[in-house]
DNA sequence: GCCGTTTTCGGCCCGACTGTTTTCAGTCG
């Protein structure tokens, strides 16, 4: 609750703002809160620790290690390290304790070699190259339906960490068995009639689950999760005389319920709520107060403000870039190619801008069905200034502006500085802002919620980048950005023809963060994109 | 430790698979 909420809880007890009226905030977790906020330290956590070697939690992260046997294991055998369990495991002394068996110990030891300790989250175009295939291979067995793939991955989360694959098939179907194997199967976690988990070579966990066709609906709505969100429906249809599981919505033994997940909601008084939204971040309070946001579609998108050229470093030419806009039915496309503080990316000069700008100036005489803005990806110096002159901006329809370089100033310096970018007339979108690159580096430190403050009272908008290595803004900022009231562009900053289509990840991400297509600059036509540019 | 168009006390989502134990606990999603 407390990393998925927009504000900081330290700014909100700074502000003696009453957290217990947090959801899942009670007066004691309040009350902690707030002493770790004022001293930094919480006694009850020192104790916890005194009580328990925190080293024990890093044993429950083996697969097929609770709470309750890493109990046995500390208190039988005076474990508390991998090291430790590696040695009792080889000498034979864990099969003796109860509940442990000769089975138990070896699998455990074969955990220890397997299994890295952290498990990688993968990003959404590498989830996609191992689940569609995989979906088309489920797709082939006899006896099969309906292939879906559920949980975060249908969620449309930002990365995913395991893959959930629901199945409808005949009764009796081999598909449990030939899922197992699959080409690319590495190790079966577990096999029954129903449900079944295997690892991938590439080190990704999947699920798959199967059920009749009759339960599709309620299948499909417990194996999307979140978990948190589930938990919160099955409480509200307790209250109600109602039980959900993954087969229906039962009224004692009757099934009155779960063919569709449309049944499935409403059997809890509720309207269908969208994948991305089902997180138990208020979603369910919305529903139930008529308050779900229209979110923002694909087809709703009617530009791009963020490519690159040849120019640059991307692969194709302006007109091919163009004309595949065209094609995605865009009314226009903006070029925003480096400035030329990124060499690496071989940035335009002044000289190779004003250049460009004649070659768009041509191709737009010539084109028809598309309108080619001129544009920039124009650095932020590390001073806050951007890197070309306002002589030359002004000649542009827009500007994206990015930081690139010395992304690892304290957060007060690095805010100033893109606060002070901001200032300049001819700064229009913040592209990518924090920088982060999912799994290889971190976003850069910035107070978020001020920036979002500043680009609202100055008319600048803030880019959802689409590139599913950076989805950034990240769902929660753009969470914050709707509650502010900041605008957003969703950008696909593809750097060839055939990713433009990468701005339904951009989408995607923005529907998380329950933005819809009033919240997006481009859902606008290029009339009203004109004048909202214009500072 | 949270929560309450039943409740300020007594509940707390639900089921599959595995392995150990002979009817089920532990773990997981």
């Amino acid at each position: 609750m407390i990393r998925g909420h927009p504000h900081s809880l330290a700014d909100l007890v700074q502000q003696k703002a009453d957290l217990s009226r947090l959801p899942h905030i009670g007066s004691a977790l309040a009350e902690k809160i707030q002493t770790l906020v004022k001293t930094g330290s919480l006694p009850a956590l020192e104790k916890a620790k005194k009580r328990t070697p925190i080293a024990l939690s890093a044993l429950m992260q083996l697969p097929g290690l609770g709470p309750k046997r890493v109990r046995v294991l500390y208190h039988e055998l005076g474990i508390r390290s991998l090291a430790d369990l590696e040695r009792a495991a080889r000498r034979g002394r864990i099969r003796a304790l109860p509940g442990f068996g000769v089975r138990t110990e070896a699998k455990i030891l074969s955990e220890l070699q397997t299994s890295t300790g952290q498990e990688r989250r993968f990003n959404r175009l590498e989830a996609r190259e191992l689940a569609e295939p995989l979906r088309r291979f489920l797709q082939r067995q006899v006896g099969v339906k309906r292939v879906t793939i559920a949980g975060s991955y249908r969620r449309c989360r930002d990365t995913v960490g395991d893959l959930d694959i629901l199945v409808t098939a005949k009764r009796g179907s081999p598909v449990i068995r030939e899922f197992v194997a699959y080409d690319e199967v590495r190790d079966v976690v577990s096999q029954g009639t129903t449900r079944s988990t295997v690892r991938l070579r590439s080190g990704i966990q999947v699920d798959l689950r199967v059920v009749p066709e009759a339960s599709y609906g309620a299948a499909l709505y417990y194996f999307t999760g979140s978990r948190a969100h589930n938990i919160a429906v099955r409480r509200m249809a307790l209250k109600r005389g109602l039980k959900i599981n993954e087969y229906g919505v039962f009224k004692a033994e009757k099934r009155v319920a779960g063919r569709t997940e449309e049944s499935v909601f409403a059997s809890v008084g509720l309207p269908w709520i969208p994948p991305e939204l089902r997180e138990n971040r208020g979603e369910l309070t919305a529903a139930a107060k008529g308050n779900l946001p229209q979110l923002v579609q694909l087809n709703d998108i009617r530009g791009d403000f963020h490519c690159h050229t040849r120019a640059s470093d991307g692969h194709n030419s302006i007109r091919e870039m163009a004309e595949t806009a065209r094609d995605l039915g865009y009314e226009y496309l903006a070029i925003s190619d480096h400035s030329r503080q990124v060499r690496v990316a071989h940035g335009l000069d002044p000289e190779r801008l004003s250049q460009q700008l004649d070659d768009i100036d041509r191709l737009n005489d010539e084109l028809r069905d598309i309108v080619i803005l001129k544009s920039c990806e124009v650095d932020i110096l590390k001073n806050g200034s951007l890197d070309l002159p306002d002589k030359l901006l002004a000649r542009l329809d827009l500007t994206v502006c990015a930081l690139h370089y010395d992304l690892h100033l304290p957060r007060k310096q690095q805010t100033e500085r893109v606060l002070k970018a901001m200032q300049n007339r001819y700064f229009n979108i913040l592209a990518h802002p924090t920088g982060r690159l999912i799994n290889e580096r971190p976003p850069c430190d910035l107070d978020m919620e001020r920036i979002l403050r500043a680009a609202r009272d100055q008319g600048c908008y803030l880019e959802v980048n689409a590139q599913p290595l950076r989805l950034d803004l990240t769902d929660e900022a753009c969470l914050l950005a709707r509650e502010i009231g900041t605008g957003v562009a969703i950008g696909s900053d593809a750097h060839s023809a055939d990713t433009l289509n990468f701005m339904q990840f951009g989408v995607d991400q923005a529907r998380r963060g329950w933005l819809s297509a009033h919240d997006v600059l481009n859902t606008r036509s290029l009339q009203a994109v004109r004048s909202m540019l214009v500072r």
